[in-house]
DNA sequence: GTGAAAGCGCTAACAA
DNA sequence: TTGTTAGCGCTTTCAC
């Protein structure tokens, strides 16, 4: 690998007008331009970003942890925040954490060190929250998207999560539903919490006493969400719930596969919805009604957040939350599309 | 931030001395060695990564490329990638290039500023060749996953594409099929090419001729399985292929699509079989038949590989082919599982 | 055992 | 208009 110096010699001027051009931030002579251009394409040259980024004190760099890469949820998430990223010269470090603790921490160790000069977690757990807030307190730029952790000085990119549980609730109730289940997610979720919320606004709205039987929180994904429904399944049809909301699309897979299993008709005996709108969700053997979650917008104003954030620390505070759209398809009946 | 200097005074010691308790590479008496440790936790001091990364002229990061993380293929690929690089103690810097070639380019100049200490691309297109041959020319540590790139002077990891070829053909031809389809991928593309092979070697070993209209290049996604699966659909059901093999599980979904939509039973009238074994194919409401391709092997091997590569430039070339796999589901009639 | 200091590659203040 | 040089934070050689 070539250097500065290298550039400079061959060029026969100093490095100092190399790093001009190369930032090209003085006039240099056009003559002395031209033969360090021609230096750096013989020699095939390349600022070192570590020298640049002791000099500068910055990296370049945002990084961005998801939980859980395998979901789909979160590539679309990713790219958008890559794209954005991208735009304003900064280059994206993902980190998978799969929900482990000593991962998170690795990630915030890259923080400390300097390796990103700021960070996007899309997966916020109660459980990071101490962590998270060290950093904060440092100073360090940091967004939260998608996942709220309350009382955590940090902006945050979310979507309407109360307006999904009520535009889902309302939907089956339109649909003439009464005895409506929601399969939360796990416990304590601000996003399950919220949407939680709307589905129980909504089913007040229709005077409807939503029984414990019918919200039962668990893992969102599509073994617990398979189970939950083969309980449903083995109620007498007197009682089981006719509809079913699940957290996630990849969890009402899970009901409609159960469902299926069973012998039950989707939607004639139990109409089901998600959340997400996931490309899976499209297939024609599927065509799950959900309610769509805008996972590009999310990464890509989380990554816009965080660009302000780094280049001006003392900015508000922002809280910013997406609109949320109903996805009808064929799995509560009533298709439009 | 606190920096190397700011210990040492509140330590009371040279900066040498806390770089030694840091690295722990030389003795240090207890005594001193605790002040820096205590100074280290009460100033929360992390070593500035660039300016280790200068000093050592090494970024202990790896770069992995990716061309395109919503294909449920790659996350898996690069989730194992991220654990074995870890092992090591090299962090994973992801890049998405949406098979754009400027993503390429960039991936390339991360990787002569440094940033990165070898590259993993496991999506290598024709198109960058040149880039990745030149990156290879000056030294530079690089594994291809998944996609070989013939004639390119890089260690490869790649699953065993024209096996699996052989195998799909064969379980077709086993269950009776004669009139079988293979809708390959983009022409040119190596694992196509070996797959289509391996096919063509099992309809030779069944003494059939595999008639042009059978064998259909181009994109394997949704989209484009679902819109040649409609044209077969539309054949008198005496030339209709009796079964499609498709390049790709999400094709496959499109195929399955097709074939419904037109009132086409599976397997009844199609078998229908895909490779890579996504998630999705377990789904009940999906039972695909695929052959499966080890993501995760693949992407922890090519982990390995560039690591060796990286601690020692001058190995041999290395060329690792992985083992695939038939499961049997749904799709095809004749299900174990 | 510990410390002073050189130097990794770059930028920019200052000098000329 | 261009060059000299200090210094970013760290590691390590060399000296004591």
């Amino acid at each position: 690998m070539s250097t500065i110096k290298d550039i400079a010699k061959n060029a026969g001027v100093s490095v100092a007008t190399v790093s001009y051009v190369l930032n090209n931030n003085r006039y240099v002579s056009p003559e002395k331009k031209e033969r360090v251009l021609a230096a750096i394409r013989e020699l095939n040259y390349a600022p070192n970003a570590a020298a640049r980024g002791l000099r500068a004190g910055e990296s370049r760099t945002i990084g961005l942890i998801v939980s859980d890469l395998s979901n789909p949820f979160y590539p679309d998430l990713a790219k958008a925040c890559e794209d954005a990223a991208q735009k304003h010269g900064y280059a994206v470090h993902m980190i998978n954490t799969n929900d482990r603790p000593e991962r998170m921490e690795q990630a915030a160790a890259q923080a400390r060190e300097g390796k990103v000069d700021g960070l996007i977690v899309a997966s916020a757990l109660e459980a990071d929250r101490e962590l998270l807030q060290s950093l904060r307190e440092r100073g360090f730029p940091l967004v939260l998207a998608h996942r709220r952790l309350d009382g955590l000085d940090a902006d945050l990119v979310e979507s309407d999560n109360f307006e999904a549980g009520l535009l889902a609730a309302r939907h089956m109730l339109r649909l003439g539903h009464r005895r409506i289940s929601f399969l939360a997610g796990v416990a304590g979720s601000p996003i399950s919490r919220l949407r939680e919320a709307g589905y129980r606004q909504a089913m007040a709205e229709a005077g409807i006493d939503v029984l414990p039987a019918w919200v039962q929180s668990g893992e969102a994904k599509y073994a617990a969400s398979y189970e939950r429904m083969l309980g449903y399944a083995d109620l007498p049809s007197g009682e089981r719930p006719t509809a079913v909301i699940n957290m996630s699309d990849i969890g009402a897979m899970g009901v409609l596969d159960a469902a299926a299993d069973r012998g039950l008709r989707v939607p004639e005996d139990v109409a089901v919805m998600g959340f997400d709108d996931l490309f899976l969700a499209a297939f024609r053997s599927v065509r799950l009604t959900t309610v769509r979650i805008p996972r590009s917008e999310l990464g890509r104003r989380a990554t816009e957040l965080l660009l302000d954030r780094i280049a001006d620390a003392k900015l508000d505070r922002r809280h910013e939350v997406l609109p949320v759209e109903l996805v009808v398809r064929g799995t509560c009946g009533g298709e439009r599309g």
